[in-house]
DNA sequence: CTTTCCCATTCTGAGACCCAACG
DNA sequence: CCGTTGGGTCTCAGAATGGGAAA
């Protein structure tokens, strides 16, 4: 909870991060009934006028009426945020969000500043922060209320630059207590005077517009024209759209053109009568590169800002990501092709290497970690890694048997590192566990893999719920997410593992494997197979457990068949350890409604059974009936909140290959839009394309 | 209308794996 | 000679974001 007082010293409240209070009555002076302010879902056209009327304090007042709609600090900032009150208009500040609205839970007259406080629910705080404030000067009563006359408002938009030198004095913010002592003290103003002092920063402008490098062109019905620097700018804020099914919208683009002549010098307009003939192809900058002359997306083309680092759970978490400069970064093109760097800068390096597929690289920090530009996935270079990656994959198929037996063997070699190589690879190849690379000490979280498995992570049953030989597996994966399961082994797995334990004593910390690491696992693994790696069984189970789900799918079961592809694929997430995070907040709810009514279930049936020596039982039945149907219901619903927990997503992007899923759809005529999405279907179009109803992995 | 739910897409952090250099 | 180390490259990972629509 953010007090008001301390509201007031962080005006205007952009970046201010907010908690809500659950009952914020805490600075409440007398009770007052709440005030919803609507918002306007679509921003409202500037000549739209709504009045709300609303109560507040038993007292009807006149709240808006005004232009306000999909506010944000930007707009606030740039002075558009206006609100009619009874004394006449008044900037508005808030951080109105679309999507939001809030409760306003208090006036303070005097000083007319209000406090709105969203509800705290969790989209508005995600949505808007949370909190929204409001000043409203001159709040009278209505019976008290001014004449209705609406003095011009001095709002100077434009202002030179720099920006006036910030205040030097560095003031501490108010308690609670100063606050209201001040509020106490404060001295009573005549009518229209509000105040004595009064100092800020002024608004934060966006940077300025950068020219175009001068080998960009606009061209109007083939040929260059050259455009002033305002045209272009208004230009360069459509090329950006270009994709956008908006600049395909008459109105959208009528407008448009109106206001961009506006912006044309005469000798331009001259030349440009028609939104048809032009083509802003290239001054859509960024975003693509030429791969040998054609057109490709690029992935990620924005270096991300400086800002505060938020790892999961990584030991470097606020740490200062420091801003990248053109000096930092490298270039990777062709030799005549370097692009120009920003005004007045220089690129760090330019190099000309076509054995590698990135297109500018950066050292981003913490940890000291290149960063690179990279292809999109729709692109040919990355198309082809993937295709390479699953042909990889499929040729496992070739091997497997043959590795199984292996490893089998080395469970009971006399040589500890093969046995342990033997289990370890059983492990991967049976539970599609990642590799484990070695963490560097306190640069990174502690994580876990197989290789890196300590003693402590896992732990044997003999004899578990009547089942023999089970493991748990209890230990933080890749991005902290929790791998726990508990799974049946091999006799002889299993007793190798109990040895591996016993040898380590009680110290939980130690490797398992203390004579395998994923070096040698590689070495080994590539003397089995041309590119076998460890995540290479991860990909592989994947697929042939995808494609065995489809296959088990009989027409019986395949009515609704995007559902039975969703489960297909849940069934791939699981194995892979795929989850979200995120706590579901209703879902311990659900958990206590099931036990609860668990309970009363049972209660009931003990009831009935006393009861069916006597004769009044139908009452009882119902009521165990009906308990009965609730429960089920409620098992449904928690079936499908746990079903929320797995995160499909992954499995789909990185392990399924896409030519089952197409050959899925082909032969089950289920148009691959039900299945991919837009960006899926770009990124796995080489598949598509392919269309081999008969693939088989 | 507001609020909540749902989902696609973007963002950027975190692994795997390769290779050359090192001891 | 051979295992280890660390930088470089590409792949995988869930969270954040924000539009849209159901409730």
């Amino acid at each position: 909870m953010l007090f008001f007082s301390e509201l007031l010293g962080r005006w205007p409240l952009q970046g201010v991060p907010v908690k809500l209070c659950a009952s914020p009555v805490s600075w409440h002076q007398s009770p007052s009934s709440l005030l919803t302010i609507p918002m306007a879902r679509k921003p409202l056209s500037p000549i739209s006028h709504t009045t709300y009327t609303t109560q507040c304090c038993n007292e009807e007042y006149e709240i808006f009426q005004g232009t306000y709609s999909s506010l944000s600090f930007d707009h606030i900032y740039r002075g558009q945020g206006l609100a009619y009150t009874p004394g006449g208009p008044q900037p508005l500040i808030t951080s109105y969000h679309n999507h939001s609205s809030a409760k306003l839970l208090q006036l303070i007259p005097p000083s007319g500043l209000a406090l709105c406080m969203a509800e705290p629910d969790s989209n508005t705080q995600r949505r808007s922060g949370a909190l929204a404030a409001l000043r409203w000067q001159g709040f009278r009563s209505r019976s008290s209320a001014a004449p209705k006359e609406k003095p011009p408002i001095e709002m100077p938009l434009e202002r030179t630059l720099p920006r006036p030198p910030a205040p030097v004095e560095r003031r501490r913010e108010m308690t609670e207590d100063e606050f209201w002592k001040w509020r106490e003290e404060e001295p009573k103003y005549e009518d229209g005077i509000k105040w004595t002092s009064l100092r800020h920063n002024g608004p934060a402008f966006p940077p300025p517009y950068e020219q175009l490098p001068d080998n960009i062109k606009f061209y109007y019905n083939g040929e260059i024209v050259t455009l002033n620097a305002e045209a272009e700018e208004v230009a360069s804020l459509y090329a950006k759209m270009l994709d956008h099914k908006l600049t395909r919208d008459e109105t959208f683009r009528k407008n448009f053109f109106t206001d961009w002549k506006d912006t044309m010098s005469p000798e331009v307009k001259k030349v440009i009568a028609s939104l048809d003939q032009c083509d802003f192809r290239e001054m859509a900058e960024f975003g693509y590169f030429f791969l040998d002359g054609h057109k490709q997306r690029i992935g990620n083309y924005n270096i991300s800002p400086p800002g505060l680092l938020v790892g999961r759970n990584s030991p470097n978490r606020g740490k200062l990501k420091k801003k990248i400069l053109p000096e930092d970064v490298t270039i990777n093109c062709s030799e005549k092709e370097v692009p120009e760097p920003p005004p007045g800068r220089r690129w760090g390096q330019v190099q000309h290497n076509p054995a590698v597929i990135w297109l500018a690289s950066w050292k981003e920090s913490p940890p000291e970690k290149l960063k690179y530009m990279m292809p999109h996935a729709s692109s040919k270079l990355m198309g082809e890694n993937d295709w390479k990656k699953y042909e990889v994959a499929r040729s496992l198929k070739h091997h497997r048997a043959q590795i199984q037996e292996q490893y089998s063997k080395d469970w009971d070699s006399e040589d500890k590192s093969l046995r342990q190589r033997g289990v370890v690879l059983y492990l991967i190849d049976k539970f599609a566990f990642r590799v484990g690379n070695k963490t560097k000490d306190g640069m990174t979280t502690d994580t876990f893999g197989c290789c890196s498995l300590r003693v402590k992570h896992v732990t044997l049953h003999e004899d578990h719920k009547g089942e023999t030989k089970k493991v748990e597996f209890n230990f933080m994966g890749k991005s902290s997410i929790l791998y726990k399961k508990m799974v049946p082994v091999e006799e002889k797995v299993f007793r190798n593992l109990q040895q591996f334990k016993e040898e380590k004593g009680e110290k939980g910390e130690v490797d398992l494997f203390d004579q395998v690491n994923p070096q040698v696992l590689r070495t080994y693994l590539k003397s089995l197979m041309k590119g076998l790696t460890t995540k290479v069984f991860r990909t592989h189970i994947a697929c042939i457990t995808m494609e065995q789900q489809l296959k088990n799918l009989t027409h019986h079961h395949i009515k609704n068949k995007v559902l039975s592809f969703n489960e297909a694929n849940r069934k791939v997430a699981e194995l892979c350890n795929h989850q979200r995070t995120k706590t579901e907040l209703h879902w311990s709810d659900l958990q206590d409604k099931t036990e609860a009514s668990t309970d009363e279930l049972s209660l009931l049936k003990k009831k009935l059974e006393q009861a069916m020596q006597g004769i009044n039982t139908e009452e009882l039945k119902s009521d165990v009936k009906r308990k009965d149907d609730e429960l089920r219901k409620l098992d449904v619903k928690s079936r499908m909140e746990e079903n929320k927990q797995l995160n499909l997503n992954s499995s789909n992007l990185y392990y399924i290959d896409p030519r089952i899923i197409v050959a899925w759809c082909i032969k089950w005529g289920v148009p691959v839009e039900e299945i991919y999405t837009k960006a899926q279907r770009d990124k796995f179009a080489w598949a598509i394309h392919m269309n081999n109803e008969n693939f088989e992995f």
